[in-house]
DNA sequence: AATAATATTTAGGCGAACCTAAAAATAAAC
DNA sequence: GTTTATTTTTAGGTTCGCCTAAATATTATT
């Protein structure tokens, strides 16, 4: 079955909306998609005549197994196209979402398979977040938020939240980036900050709030 | 302005049209785009009110200037990923047309301009056709059809008219490809067939319907 | 020049994806 | 358990890109 990029983006936006919380409301993913509610229901009741998700009027919803199928593939182009514009075309990470929003609607499964391929299969895009493979699978990785870590323990940083240029500017810094090794030094109860040790560097100080889009492995 | 995939597929088809004939048709036009005359219509109407095409009922029409240089954006979108998918990706000539299709409507400049640079500035996408640079300027080689060469002379093929698996299939049967030094031998009146040679080959026979769709370098 | 053939435009309609405003259902507050 | 507030759906409308059928303009033929 064909899907438009409109459908797309709705199904892709369920599933991680479906990520993050228990129930996922029409509310929630008209503001997710960036769209009225009234819109949302339309399209509510043309994905479920496409049997891609489980809907009754007024209640909740959840993606069908065709419908996270559907996600995976296009989350999986996603982010193998932010790994080509990063690591081939040299964009940094703050720049590539809005081209790759356009780029995961093209339809041709043998493009993405060369692609993947001629990127040697990431398994990570650059913002941290796993790829799946081209049967859906995820490779799943144990990931604790820096401000969750025991101390004077090293890690490696795998993952950021926060996606902006402001959040990409802050990182680069303080000189972290995906794969930085650092260890957490202290942790102030007052205002949650901490103060993390990277290699070579000196000792520097992360608001909570920066902490808590910083993820490292376990 | 913004264009819409499909403006840009009728400026771009008008575009194409213009270059093989004087005038242009809303018959044609329709044909190009595989719609019907009655949406042509519609699409001039409003290509026209976008100042990108001299349009005036039941007459023949044109690209504006601008029409010109958005055709020429769109063109250069086209081929750059031509050149990508078969350069980098690894897929055939044939098989890339239909992609391309899709991804000369990624709006992105600085995507384009990059993947320009990444590829190292080709002239020449993998069918023989010009590249427009970033200001739509055609690099343009002096070319003529195998039919029309001098005889015992020896030229390098530059372009491939027709694009088909088929016309693949039989170029790669007689070791052809854009770059490949080749005389013709002798021309014969019956059929306009040619005999050819490729250094290092056998001498070879080619149809006047094949010799058609091939061009060299003058 | 009149008529026949062909090309093009208009008229009216359809599906997709959006919108606003009003109605209806559910959830929260009293 | 009512009443009120919030969420969701329905109703009706818009734009885009397409369609068919009918009307009209252009071009070709006699
Ligand atoms: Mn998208
Ligand atoms: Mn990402
Ligand atoms: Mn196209
Ligand atoms: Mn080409």
């Amino acid at each position: 079955m064909k899907y438009s990029a409109s459908e797309e983006n709705y199904i892709k936006c369920i599933y991680h909306l479906q990520e993050q919380h228990e129930q996922v409301s029409a509310g929630m993913l008209a503001e997710a998609v960036q769209t009225k509610a009234a819109s949302v229901t339309d399209m509510l009741k043309k994905l479920q005549q496409k049997k891609t998700v489980n809907y009754r009027p007024y209640q909740n919803f959840t993606l069908t197994e065709t419908g996270n199928r559907i996600a995976l593939d296009v989350i999986r182009k996603h982010r193998l196209w932010e790994f080509f514009l990063v690591d081939k075309l040299g964009f940094r990470w703050d720049e590539v979402h809005d081209i790759a929003e356009e780029l995961e609607h093209i339809s041709s499964p043998v493009l993405i398979q060369r692609l993947d391929n001629y990127l040697n299969n990431p398994a990570f895009d650059p913002h941290g977040d796993p790829i799946p493979d081209n049967r859906g699978k995820i490779k799943i990785i144990r990931q604790a938020n820096l401000t969750e870590l025991n101390l004077k323990q090293t890690y490696s940083v795998s993952a950021i939240k926060d996606q902006s240029s402001q959040m990409l500017d802050l990182l680069q810094h303080y000189g972290i980036q995906l794969g930085t090794k650092l260890k957490v030094q202290r942790r102030f109860e007052f205002d949650g900050s901490l103060e993390i040790k990277i290699d070579k560097q000196p000792v520097a100080t992360l608001s909570e709030q920066v902490a808590k889009n910083i993820y490292c492995t376990l």
